[in-house]
DNA sequence: TCGATCATGTCAGAATGCTGACATGAGTCA
DNA sequence: TGACTCATGTCAGCATTCTGACATGATCGA
């Protein structure tokens, strides 16, 4: 199965398996996601702006793990459409600080619930102790990748 | 913190965590891969065709969790560029094996290490109890992820 | 043997995210 | 005060990945 001498072995790489989850996650919510018409980013955005109103485009950006400039049109078409709104000049400096609409917070109920029972599902079968392990375990992983990235 | 009665809490939700990794990994290899003219899609497959030689584009999507149109495009990236040979006809059926030239070994020999790098760094400060730990607890998730996910 | 089903390779177009670049406002320090 | 650095919002262009669609070859059941 593996293959000796070869320096990163599919099999038993925890970076691969780690792609491998994400993706999975990413696929199972975008099939729950997908019916209320709100792609992964989509519904991102959202939820973190209903647990911390007042964010700002660049925070927000920062919060999904998408650049600036990706969550700046997301966020000019949840505008549009209505689910977002952002002062028009900046209370302070340039930063500009959003909110849901109440529409915003309506669509975002119903993708959250989804979104939870995905996430119920992915912990099936794990005990609490393994899911707190879990946790340290990828908080672990975070911060010493963080670490030696030159601060990029 | 946390708003009680929220659906999910962020910083609590293993979910959200998961993809936090992904994503600082994501950026690491990414940090690591670009000096060499590298993406991280194109260093899996590359790495993939190394350790299972003979595998075909639909297997080496799956593989690499992007769609067999991405990799196809891909593939003939790297085919054209001297890295990748596949048959003119198929041996059978209509699957193509691909596999790499010794130019394509060259060029994945200095992004194994590079990567390999970026993995032990990722588990920095984690004992080999908390490895395969990790690595069960991604498994269950992954299997869990997958059984609800009606074959899509 | 034949028709239905499925997986594969491939092309084309659309969506999504990223890099590059610019102007603006805040904070820092001499 | 003035120069420098940094973060922000935003526009434009490019790269990557996806969805939709089609033809072809293998497989299985009647």
């Amino acid at each position: 199965m593996s293959q000796d001498g070869a320096g990163v072995d599919l099999e038993t790489s925890l970076g691969y398996l780690l792609k491998e989850a994400s993706s999975a996650l990413r696929s199972a919510m975008e099939g729950v996601l997908r019916p209320l018409g709100m792609s992964v980013t989509h519904y991102s955005c959202l939820e973190l702006l209903a647990q911390r109103p007042g964010l700002s485009n660049s925070e927000l950006a920062r919060g999904t793990f998408v650049t600036r400039q990706t969550m700046n049109v997301l966020l000019q078409a949840l505008e549009r459409d209505g689910y977002v709104t952002r002062p028009a000049e900046a209370p302070f400096g340039k930063v500009l600080p959003a909110e849901l609409t109440p529409s915003g917070r309506r669509s975002l109920e119903k993708a959250t619930a989804a979104v939870r029972s995905v996430e119920v599902r992915m912990l099936a079968g794990m005990t609490e102790a393994e899911q707190s392990g879990a946790f340290r375990i990828l908080q672990s992983m975070v911060r010493s990748l963080r670490d030696g990235n030159d601060g990029v």
